[in-house]
DNA sequence: TTTTAAATGTTTATCGGTGAGTTTAAACAT
DNA sequence: ATGTTTAAACTCACCGATAAACATTTAAAA
């Protein structure tokens, strides 16, 4: 589905033109929403359809449960590519993920993921030097 | 269901309009109620029956149980927006939410929350800095 | 060089939110 | 029981914002 890493730029209305390999699937519409690490999730409409049902079932008497609703859901929009692949980004969602001008759009799988280019660069680079760990760690949750 | 945040105002008699894409959920009838965290929970009938029912079933004898009943049920007010969206926002309830003029309303999928802008900010401001942390505590409850 | 596609910029029109005004109903007092 | 006052609910209309449509420029490919 979606892989890769693209450069792209924010216009002074708030539209980001996503990469014309994506747009096929989300053609039928997207859901935006905040993303952990400070950036920006996009989804297609059936994909984000289980997530949303997943957050939507937590328990509400438990306050990280509900924060993190919070989070995902409150901070969820569904919009539709414009005719040229542009979407729309509210300004509650470019303020969280500080997204100025210069972004970086990447495919992992089935989201999207939109980043300021510069905290992209020093994710990038923290997790090339740190990767060893990184995936030690994983084999304790079963990879 | 309900997803998004909006920027709204209560006027002066105690109106709140709600989101243009909540209003068909809402259509007939809505329950508005004490929430979590001092904020209003706005539920569709339908869902409310589900919520009241689960609450009405908690054992008289837990003190916390009543407690909750009563938070929860007592306070609860049905009502129909009007035919341009807008809920009447008892007095009490405003009060227990700390709401004036300016509020968020947020859509956490089953339910609709009503935030006064401050506090909305401030929550945000808190989760966004310990998003890893509530994300991670949510594999413990099988997320 | 020509043609096509993608990216960027601009305009326009529709929709949604808010405020004000009007009517209806309810409550109280005469 | 009737009249008066108050408050709640509904309707209308304006203004602003937003997003869809259009147009232009740039880049890439044939």
């Amino acid at each position: 589905m979606f892989i890769g890493e693209f450069k792209h730029t924010i216009d002074d209305k708030g539209r980001v033109s996503l990469p014309s390999k994506f747009r096929a699937a989300l053609a039928s519409g997207c859901v935006v929403t905040r993303g952990l690490d400070r950036c920006l999730w996009v989804y297609p409409k059936d994909e984000w359809q289980n997530l949303a049902e997943k957050i939507a079932s937590l328990p509400i008497t438990q306050k990280n449960a509900r924060s993190f609703s919070r989070l995902m859901l409150a901070g969820a929009t569904d919009t539709n590519p414009d005719r040229v692949g542009r979407v729309n980004l509210p300004a509650y969602l470019r303020d969280y993920a500080d997204l100025k001008k210069d972004v970086v759009v990447v495919g992992i799988y089935n989201r999207i993921e939109i980043w300021p280019i510069d905290s992209w660069q020093n994710f990038k680079k923290e997790m090339e030097e740190n990767s060893s760990e990184v995936a030690e760690n994983l084999s304790e949750i079963g990879f």
